[in-house]
RNA sequence: GCGCCCGUAGCUCAGCGGAUAGAGCAACUGGCUUCGAACCAGUAGGUCGUGGGUUCAACUCCCUCCGGGCGCUCCA
C-alpha cells in the first residue's frame, strides 16, 4: 500500500533528478521500498540511490542527496526523510497518512487486499491426486495445503481459479488393489487363496473383502476373473475415494473437479494425443512396445509409452490429460508434485512441447517430502505394507488448523521433520494459536464494546455517522508508535498476496500472519482501547476493526479458522 | 555413476544482492485488582556444510568438494 505509493513517487523524484541534471539521464531502475530491519531507521527504506550509483558510476550518497531533493515529499506523508549507511534513503511516515490506510481498510472490509493481476486468466490447479488405493497419510498433508492455499491467493489476485483431482484409477496400483481385496475376499468365503505379493496389506482392504462378502456372498466366486476384478476394482477405488474425499473435506480442501483416468482412456483422448505425438514423429515402436522419443528433451533415455499388453503407462495418459485441461480453456495448468515425481517433469513437459504446448502454459510445483519421526525415530511408511499414520490421524490428534498451519508455515522446497508424538503433545505451542489468538482477543473486544454501545454507531456521532465503518470515525487520536507499528503491517498485506502468489510461496502468508497478530499482541498490551475517553475509544476500535479484517483475511486464504473465542 | 532438490541457533524453520543473520519451540529471569497471561518484557544460544570466484556489498549469484533426500520402472 504504502510501498507501492512510495515507489511509484520515488521513480517520479529518479525523472525529475534525471531532467533536472542533478544525476545523469538513463532509465529509472528497478528498485527496492522495503521495511528495514531496524525500525527505529524509519517505516520504510529505499536503496534507490544504491542502484542508480551503480548505474551511473556516482557516488551512492551524493545521488541520495539528489533523490531526497527531488522528492521533496509532502508533510503530510512523510515526516522524516534521510540518508543513512552507504546510501539508503530512510523514510518515517506522517500520521495523516497512517490514518488515511485505516480508513480504507475498514472502508473496503474484506476486500482489502483482493487484487486484479489474474483478471480474466483461467488457472487450473491439480494436486493431491493421490491413486485411490488407501487411505491418505500425513504426507499427503503438505501437498494438500500447498495447492490449496495457492489457489486461495491466485483467486484473491483476481484469476479465475479451479481445483482439480486426477483419479489414477486405471493402472496397475488399482488393479493391485482389487487383486488384494480379492484375496481377503476367498479367505472370507472360505475358499482361502495366496495373497498377492505387492498387494496392499492395510485393514481397510479386509473391510473393504468384508463388504463386498456382505453385499453379494460368495456370487464372484462363480464369476469370471475379469468380471470380479473389475467389480473389485470398481468398488473399492469408489469407497476409497470416498474416505479421500472426507479426509480432505475434513482439512479443509473441496476440489471443483474429480477427474477419472479410466474416463479419459475411454474418451479415447489418449490415442488421439499419440497419434497427434506420432505425426510429429515422436513415436516409435521397437521390442514390442510403443516408444517416445523423450531424449529429444532432455531425458535421459526414451520410454514407453504404449505396454505390450496394449495398456498405456502413466505417462501417456498424463500427457492426453494435460491435453485435455487445457482443451477445457484453462490458460495456465498449474500441478503440484511430490519431489518423487521430479524424473517425469522433463517428459511430461516434453510430451506437451512436442505438440506444440507453449512451455509456460504448464507449472509443476515439486514439494519435498515430510519425514516423520516418532520420538525421534524415523517413520518408513508405506501404503503396501499398511504402516503409516493417516491424514486423518494427524486431524484427529490436532484439528484441522494446526495441522493445515503447519503445513502451510514451512517452504514446500525444503525436506521437513516432523515428529508426530512431539506434534501432539505441543500441539498447545503451535504456532497458528498465537495468530487466532490475536483474532479471538479482538473478538472480545468487539463484543465488550458491542455491549456497552459503543464503537461504530456512538462514536460515529456527527458528520458523515452513515457512511460505514471507520470512515467518519476520528482517526486523530491514534498517535502511540504501537498503533503506527500495527498499521504499518496491515499496510503490508496486498504486497504479501501478490509475492506469495506470483512466486508460488504460500508459507509467506504464515510468516506475515505471526507478524500481524505480534503486532496486534503489542498493540494490546500497551493501548487500552475501551476507555473513557470516546473519541480515543472510537479511534482505537477504527484500528481494530482493520486488525480483524487483515487477520481474517490471512486465515482464510490459509484455510484456517478465525475463532471468535478460544 | 548421471540428474534434480536441500544443508542457517540444541530442535523445527524464516531470511527480497544491501545496514549489527531472525522467529517459534526447548532453557533461564521477570510481569495479571483494568478490553482474554494461548499474552508481554528480558537472558542465553551462530566460523549461515567446506573451499574458491563475481560485486562497492554475498546466507542470497557462479564453480569445487562434503553430507542428506528423491529420481534414473513397461508403478503413479
Amino acid at each position: 500500500m504504502f510501498r507501492d505509493a512510495l515507489r511509484h513517487d520515488l521513480s517520479q523524484a529518479i525523472a525529475r533528478a534525471m531532467q533536472a541534471g542533478a544525476i545523469p539521464e538513463g532509465e529509472v531502475p528497478e528498485f527496492d521500498v522495503e521495511v528495514p530491519r531496524d525500525r527505529r531507521w524509519g517505516d520504510y527504506a529505499t536503496n534507490a540511490a544504491l542502484v542508480l550509483a551503480r548505474q551511473t558510476g556516482r557516488k551512492p550518497r551524493e545521488i541520495a542527496q539528489h533523490l531526497v531533493d527531488a522528492y521533496a515529499p509532502p508533510a503530510d506523508r512523510i515526516e522524516r526523510i534521510e540518508i543513512a549507511g552507504p546510501g539508503f534513503i530512510n523514510l518515517t511516515l506522517a500520521w495523516p497518512w497512517r490514518r488515511e490506510l485505516v480508513a480504507m481498510i475498514c472502508r473496503v472490509g474484506e476486500a482489502y487486499g483482493a487484487q486484479t493481476i489474474g483478471a480474466g486468466i483461467r488457472v487450473n490447479v491439480e494436486f493431491v491426486s493421490a491413486n485411490p488405493t488407501g487411505p491418505l497419510h500425513v504426507g499427503t498433508g503438505r501437498n494438500a495445503v500447498v495447492g490449496d492455499v495457492l489457489a486461495n491467493l491466485l483467486a484473491a489476485l483476481g484469476y479465475g481459479v479451479s481445483r482439480e483431482y486426477y483419479i489414477n484409477d486405471a493402472g496397475q496400483q488399482v488393479l493391485n488393489l482389487a487383486r488384494s481385496v480379492e484375496a481377503h475376499y476367498f479367505g472370507i468365503i472360505g475358499r482361502p487363496k495366496p495373497f498377492p505379493e505387492d498387494g496392499y496389506r492395510g485393514e481397510y482392504v479386509a473391510d473393504l473383502a468384508r463388504r463386498i462378502a456382505d453385499a453379494d456372498g460368495d456370487r464372484w466366486l462363480h464369476a469370471t476373473e475379469d468380471e470380479r476384478l473389475d467389480h473389485f476394482r470398481e468398488v473399492s477405488a469408489a469407497w476409497v475415494l470416498a474416505d479421500v474425499r472426507e479426509a480432505l473435506d475434513r482439512f479443509g480442501v473441496r476440489f471443483d473437479t474429480w477427474f477419472s483416468e479410466r474416463a479419459l482412456v475411454r474418451s479415447g483422448a489418449v490415442e488421439r494425443a499419440l497419434a497427434a505425438l506420432r505425426a510429429r514423429e515422436y513415436i516409435y515402436e521397437a521390442d514390442g512396445k510403443t516408444w517416445f522419443r523423450s531424449t529429444a528433451f532432455g531425458d535421459d533415455k526414451d520410454r514407453v509409452i504404449v505396454k505390450p499388453t496394449g495398456e498405456w503407462t502413466y505417462f501417456g495418459s498424463d500427457i492426453a490429460y494435460h491435453l485435455d485441461k487445457l482443451g477445457r480453456g484453462f490458460d495456465l495448468l498449474i500441478d503440484v508434485w511430490g519431489i518423487d515425481h521430479i524424473g517425469d517433469v522433463a517428459r511430461v513437459k516434453g510430451g506437451l512441447a512436442a505438440l506444440g504446448v507453449p512451455p509456460d502454459a504448464v507449472e509443476i510445483l515439486i514439494h519435498q517430502h515430510v519425514r516423520l519421526k516418532n520420538e525421534g525415530e524415523i517413520l518408513r511408511m508405506s501404503k503396501r505394507t499398511g504402516e503409516f499414520v493417516g491424514l486423518r490421524d494427524l486431524i484427529d490428534a490436532v484439528g484441522p488448523d494446526a495441522a493445515r498451519y503447519f503445513h502451510a508455515m514451512v517452504s514446500y522446497t525444503v525436506p521437513m521433520d516432523f515428529d508426530v508424538a512431539l506434534a501432539v503433545r505441543h500441539s498447545q505451542d503451535n504456532p497458528v494459536y498465537y495468530v487466532q489468538y490475536a483474532h479471538a482477543r479482538i473478538a472480545g473486544i468487539l463484543r465488550e464494546a458491542a455491549a456497552a454501545h459503543v464503537g461504530a454507531s456512538r462514536a460515529a456521532d456527527g458528520p458523515g455517522a452513515s457512511n460505514g465503518p471507520g470512515a467518519a470515525r476520528s482517526l486523530d487520536r491514534l498517535a502511540d508508535e504501537r498503533e503506527a507499528a500495527l498499521i504499518h503491517v496491515l499496510a503490508e498485506l496486498p504486497e504479501v498476496i501478490r509475492v506469495a502468489g506470483l512466486r508460488r510461496e504460500p508459507h509467506r502468508l504464515c510468516a506475515y500472519a505471526r507478524e500481524v497478530a505480534e503486532a496486534f499482541h503489542l498493540f494490546y498490551t500497551h493501548c487500552r482501547v475501551l476507555t473513557d475517553d470516546a473519541e480515543l475509544t472510537a479511534a482505537r476500535l477504527s484500528l481494530v476493526e482493520a486488525a480483524r479484517i487483515v487477520l481474517r483475511r490471512v486465515l482464510g486464504l490459509l484455510g484456517v479458522s478465525a475463532p471468535e473465542r478460544m
